[in-house]
DNA sequence: CTAATTTATGACCAATTGGTAACAAATTAT
DNA sequence: ATAATTTGTTACCAATTGGTCATAAATTAG
């Protein structure tokens, strides 16, 4: 899986990585958001000028919008990949929510968290991709939900899909509360806690 | 109660009302943000002069800590107001979740939550503002919380202390969700659901 | 009336902002 | 070798940023 696809084409050949170029971006973006990050900035995170930086992203504000991409892709895969390996639909829930709290550590919180609370009311670019994400994890978080109660573990009254908003809301203020609160190991708590009553 | 403290003193007398000013400069802030909101914005939403503005509050981030804390102590008392004028504690629990709701508005969310997730990791005055908030309504839903399990609205095994960070943190949630993914009477419903399920 | 004091106004400032253009360097195509 | 093309680098740009200062206006104290 080396360079997919390597097209070599005609003209001087880069000098750097795109994708860690856009992953230098994504940290600083995810860490102090899109107005205080300058473009001073993400040239010294990058390690790229600014002439490089416009030419391979574009504007500061499509980039930002590349590295959320990125973000929310990212954090996806991460998420699906402990979403289906357990027995028990319940412990993956927990394992997920576990996940999603370990990746918005104590004062980055989440990238999509931040930037809907920073930009998705004035900036429609960003409302949607967040809306696409939102309903990406809405349908994953119903799935697993609606299984652990037809295997009894989640009790029968209760409807997923309320269980599913509930606890994306939960994981929303979560990812806020560790921006200043409290630590990422007791928002990891209280949620097992919120789980735990459905049972 | 016209003017407590009215000191004339000697002087040239203010012709701007200083709390309309303040206010206007919260709602400025609590819309775009710390970053977003230039002196410029600032400005011509309180009528005053880059001048004024210095002389009256100081610096752009004094007039926006003045702003944050006017912000907290006018939600507080909203929600104070409403926190004990139910027979049933439980009924003024989910009185204060709709005041809190109906306060944080679509597109504006709340400002303790907007500022903790922009500011709170680089930004030590916020934070401790911040802290200080999050603790006074801990103790209010705490105790609201554990009068309604005495009367016996409430699960006796369920730790009121656990409930109410569950609820600031689905509080916290909803004021990011509303900033872009689902609308206030949305948010009232998801917690509505949260708070049935303890009974 | 004069002095002292406070406020309102607008001019002014250095630094930074996001963004562009010109040019040199490195590569492929012919 | 030369032309075409793409990238790296630097200098540059107008606009905006937060912030200050000098001055005029309005008031009270004496």
């Amino acid at each position: 899986m080396v360079q997919p696809g390597a097209k070599r084409s005609v003209g001087r050949p880069r000098e750097f990585d795109e994708e860690a170029a856009l992953e230098a971006a994504m940290d600083a973006f995810w860490q102090k958001g899109y107005e205080a990050t300058s473009l001073a900035e993400l040239c010294s995170c990058t390690g790229l000028h600014k002439g490089s930086l416009y030419q391979a992203f574009g504007d500061k504000h499509q980039l930002f919008m590349r590295a959320l991409i990125h973000y929310a892709d990212t954090e996806f895969k991460e998420t699906a990949a402990v979403a289906f390996q357990h027995e028990s639909p319940l412990e993956s829930i927990r394992a997920v929510v576990r996940t999603v709290c370990t990746h918005a550590e104590e004062g980055r919180g989440c990238m999509m968290i931040n930037s809907m609370v920073e930009l998705a009311p004035h900036d429609p670019d960003v409302k949607k991709a967040i809306e696409n994400e939102g309903q990406r994890r809405m349908r994953v978080m119903t799935e697993l939900l609606t299984r652990a109660q037809e295997l009894g573990e989640i009790r029968p009254e209760l409807e997923p899909d309320k269980l599913a908003r509930q606890l994306l809301i939960g994981l929303a203020g979560s990812a806020a509360m560790v921006k200043g609160l409290i630590t990422t190991e007791e928002v990891k708590d209280i949620l097992e806690d919120m789980i735990d009553g459905w049972t």
